[in-house]
DNA sequence: CGCCATTTGTACGTATGTATT
DNA sequence: CAATACATACGTACAAATGGC
């Protein structure tokens, strides 16, 4: 009946001073056209311009540091931030780790995001991807081989530099951004999680041996089914652990923002630490 | 040749006492399995747990604010948030008002990834719309016609519910919220934009009820038709737009994080105001 | 209705650590 | 090393909003 959204609408009497330095912040990027990395007014500039106290300024700033508009030196100053979507992978990962019960369940939509993009695209990645790209594909996959089990870590980032060549020539950087931070929830989360088998290694490469293949072919149809091959198991695993743990329920249609469930409400909470 | 994240290392060395009490609070959270609108000890409360002042306190809250992992009520108190993806929506369109010049590259990656989720989804999503749910579609169109010139604000409401409940019955509730995420970042920078024409009533209209007819018809291949339809004017338009101000690269191939295009850095800047 | 307790918002002052020059 | 500029942190006081009495 009423399809306006539901949520904001909390301060909007009254801006609270903080969002109005942030807004000017915002403002003096925008109208000075400033780029990331440029120089931004100290605190006490933004005091004396803006008319508010440190706090205020301070408090401000550091909403803006968040959301990466703004980035903070210690000592050095402020400058315009990156403007990277860091602020969406700490929220998704929060809201990961949040659910424990449920967790599986918000993996499994990550991963199916990703898979969505990756195999979206199979034509347009396909048709973009040079022979260097694909040069550098391999290397990656042969590096990830060396890494092997000594080094975990290395052997993530081989994967995620994978996933990045990928989908980096087709010069759209937001679905890049996306795609990396997407990969980035998914490597904080994952690691949390209790009835998760280990990572597959070779598996993984193969995986991967196969879409670079399946590119190189221009087959398009191969490299979504290698991709989907490479996404399956982990799409099974989390299928698993969701019915083991009974927390399934395949026709959610929920609101997608409001949780039904509603346990007891803890009217004071104990020990913070 | 380093496959490792770029950014993310700026204060590692000294986690800095507001990340450390922010840190502090999402543990509590997890800790204690809060849901949102559960409520959050107060800022004294903090002060004295943590060890902290009330400065650092707040500042973290309110980062943690930002990220829609807690929520702020003035006289109230704290509570653990929606978890939301507010924060993506306002970087992605601070990120889309800032570059002007290159502003319509930022929308046109966004209609991409709209078109490329709905597109991409479309037999997952036939498949699971219920009759009520096409009988919804079709009231949400009804409104759209009915509100037409006069209410733009309702008419863009419906645009939004409509596409909200095209992608509900998945029970994704990431793909949802992303969707609508870049449906509210377009709706933010687009207006901002000069050299667009005004968006076609009519013919969105139309749009809508060749996508709702496809969807009772179960006809995957008119469905995903429609969609490219819809998104087809708007693309059009912003190839049109690039192509006239000259900002166009069509292989850009960047490294989808930094801007090559380095102008004069202002060492230090003008009035703030 | 006013009053009051609680809680967050704003302001100011001061001290300390850090990086640059 | 000293001087400077900046960010960090703490503490206190008051203002404003909310809810219950």
């Amino acid at each position: 009946m009423n399809p306006s959204r539901p949520q904001e609408f909390r301060t909007a009497v009254r801006p609270s001073l903080r969002q109005e330095v942030a807004e000017a912040i915002k403002s003096y990027i925008l109208d000075n056209r400033l780029k990331p990395g440029d120089p931004l007014p100290s605190e006490a500039e933004l005091c004396t311009a803006l008319g508010a106290s440190r706090s205020s300024i301070r408090e401000a700033v550091k909403t803006l540091a968040v959301l990466d508009i703004v980035e903070v030196r210690r000592g050095h100053g402020t400058y315009v931030g990156r403007l990277g979507l860091s602020a969406l992978v700490e929220g998704l990962a929060f809201r990961g780790l949040l659910s424990p019960k449920d967790d599986f369940r918000v993996l499994a939509e990550l991963i199916e995001v990703r898979e969505l993009i990756e195999c979206g695209l199979a034509e347009r990645i396909l048709a973009t991807l040079a022979p260097e790209d694909l040069d550098a594909l391999d290397g990656l996959v042969d590096e990830m081989d060396l890494r092997g089990a000594h080094d975990g870590e290395g052997f993530a980032a081989c994967d995620r530099a994978f996933h990045e060549r990928l989908m980096e020539p087709l010069g759209n950087r937001l679905v890049s951004q996306l795609s990396l931070a997407f990969w980035d929830v998914y490597a904080i989360v994952a690691p949390h999680l209790q009835g998760l088998t280990a990572e597959d290694e070779a598996g993984t490469i193969a995986d991967h041996r196969a879409i670079v293949r399946a590119a190189r072919e221009g087959d398009a149809q191969g490299f979504v089914r290698a991709l989907a091959g490479h996404y399956a198991p982990v799409r099974r695993r989390l299928a698993d652990a969701r019915t083991a743990t009974g927390a399934a329920d395949a026709t959610d249609s929920g609101t997608a923002d409001t949780d039904p469930a509603g346990a007891e409400v803890p009217e004071k909470a104990a020990s913070i630490a």
